[in-house]
RNA sequence: GUGGGUAUAGCUCAGUUGGCUAGAGCGCCAGAUUGUGGCUCUGGAGGUCAUGGGUUCAAUUCCCAUUAUCCACCCCA
């Protein structure tokens, strides 16, 4: 029998906290918009060919990582474990390399692999990337770099590095590889276990290994970026040259290989020593080929993903700020029936104004209904008693200070919010301009109408 | 798939050198305050001590297995 009342190993449920996945998915889709980039949905499984003729067979995702199985209509079908096989896809599909190029989209959604979880490693997993098809320049690729610098600019993280380095094209990699075989080859005897597989199958997967002795030897290797053609060379260092231009700080990493097989020429890497093992929280790079290989119209294209839960934790653990989730604007605390019905027109009345407002759910005391209130953080509260319904007027009492003001029930205390929200509102924008030339408006005097 | 750590209340954790009714703080509910929150005090609810087996007069405690979880390898975002 399973057991179905706790989630599934790799998963997460996510309760307090989701206002944090709000603002960074808000702001990563913002961020990319003011790049051109336009938010894609593309299904969350898909043929499984669409990852195998992508991601590539030797990949390790394709070969031990995929949720794959089969529908149905005995169809082999699976969940996606990354979102470029499906957007390029769907971009073959529809003839949109065929319209306007460039054209670049942006996506946030689950991923999923089936590895052993740990730190920053979930099998369910949310990325944020974009990608752009057509341009071939190199400043579509500082494009892409300059985009993922802002976002995690405007997130306020600091200690995220930029890892960098191009793998050429087919043709730089014959020689480069054949030069690496010899040398790996040479050196079999200190290389791990792993490592001397790869050799056969992809040996520029052993240039990122972290096994000791295997680093010492790849530390001699022969570098890509020494056999680079020409066209790859000069692409190269011109986004290294525009990188410069922008400011955009970079640690050439020659050992920068990617685990996804269709990476051709830049490849980056966004690192963090702050977030445990798993310290990428971004990469991508040009995958120049893969649209013609998955049978589309020759299109060089370039992407990137960034892991979102990797992105949260850093925030977390380096202190950077979410913005606290609104707070309940009125609790209206009815005593007895007749209040109870007043306190349902009420609170539809606050919330047709566009007001979070809550009333009694539970047939609780007064005393009860104020600590809920408290505890939900309203800012103010508005007990409704025999007394009240019957005059029409109530106290609104502002929360945080106590004071209290009287109402008539109809419109005065509709206006009174109304004007409550216009001060507050004129307060946040004296505050953002507060230090600046700017005259400022009226200093808000929210307390005008209280009496102590 | 491999290695190591951990598993006691909703949460964070004590504790039992094997023995009475398993505790604290926080949280939750209620009362002190007949209709007003936060602070304080008092009380209450809430536990198969992960599961299964073994040793023992006796196991939450020791042993084994299983499961879950964490960290690392691997892989990647």
């Amino acid at each position: 029998m399973e057991k179905t009342n706790q989630a599934l190993k790799g998963t997460q449920d996510v309760l307090q906290d989701a206002y944090k996945w709000q603002y960074v998915e808000r702001l990563a889709v913002e961020t990319a918009a003011l790049y051109g980039f336009r938010e894609v949905r593309v299904p969350t499984f898909e043929y499984t060919e669409v990852f195998t003729g992508s991601v590539g067979e030797s990949s390790d995702i394709v070969q031990k990582e995929m949720y794959t199985f089969q529908d149905k209509g005995g169809r082999s079908v699976t969940l996606r474990p990354e979102f470029t096989a499906g957007v390029v896809r769907a971009m073959i599909e529809h003839g949109e390399i065929n319209g306007a190029l460039p054209r670049k989209v942006c996506y946030a959604g689950s991923c999923f692999r089936q590895e052993r979880p740990q730190k920053g490693r979930q099998r369910e997993f949310h990325q944020f990337g974009v990608e752009s098809f057509g341009p071939a320049d190199p400043a579509a690729d500082v494009e892409i770099i300059a985009l993922a610098v802002a976002f995690f600019d405007v997130l306020g993280l600091e200690d995220v590095k930029l890892k960098i380095n191009s793998i050429g094209c087919p043709e730089c990699r014959k020689e480069y590889l054949v030069r690496l075989r010899e040398y790996l080859f040479s050196h079999r005897a200190g290389l791990d276990g792993d490592s001397l597989n790869r050799l056969e199958t992809n040996p520029m997967r052993i240039l990122d290994s972290k096994v000791p002795s295997t680093i010492e030897i790849v530390a001699g290797a022969p570098k890509i970026t020494d056999f680079l053609c020409g066209d790859c060379s000069r692409h190269f260092g011109s986004v290294l040259e525009q990188l410069d231009a922008l400011e955009i700080v970079y640690e050439l990493s020659p050992l920068l290989v990617r685990g996804l097989d269709y990476y051709t020429n830049t490849v980056f890497e966004f690192v963090s020593a702050s977030i445990g093992a798993q310290d990428a929280i971004g990469g991508g790079g040009r995958y120049n080929l893969l649209v013609e290989r998955r049978g589309g119209k020759p299109t060089p294209a370039l992407g990137f993903a960034i892991g979102l839960e990797r992105v949260i934790m850093l925030m977390e653990q380096t202190g950077a700020l979410f913005p606290e989730g609104k707070k309940c604007d009125i609790y209206i605390a009815p005593i007895g029936d007749a209040a109870s019905k007043k306190a349902l027109e009420l609170t539809a009345e606050f919330r047709s104004m566009g007001f979070w407002a809550e009333t009694d759910l539970m047939n609780r005391s007064v005393k009860a209904q104020m600590k809920y209130a408290n505890k939900i953080g309203a800012e103010y509260a508005l007990v409704l008693g025999e007394r009240e319904v019957e005059e029409g007027a109530a106290s609104l009492k502002k929360m945080e200070s106590g004071e209290t003001v009287e109402l008539k029930l109809g419109s005065e205390l509709c206006e009174w919010f109304t004007q409550a929200r216009l001060m507050s509102v004129k307060k946040e924008l004296n505050d953002i301009f507060s230090g600046g030339d700017f005259d400022g408006f009226d200093e808000p005097d929210e307390d005008e109408d209280f009496q102590a």
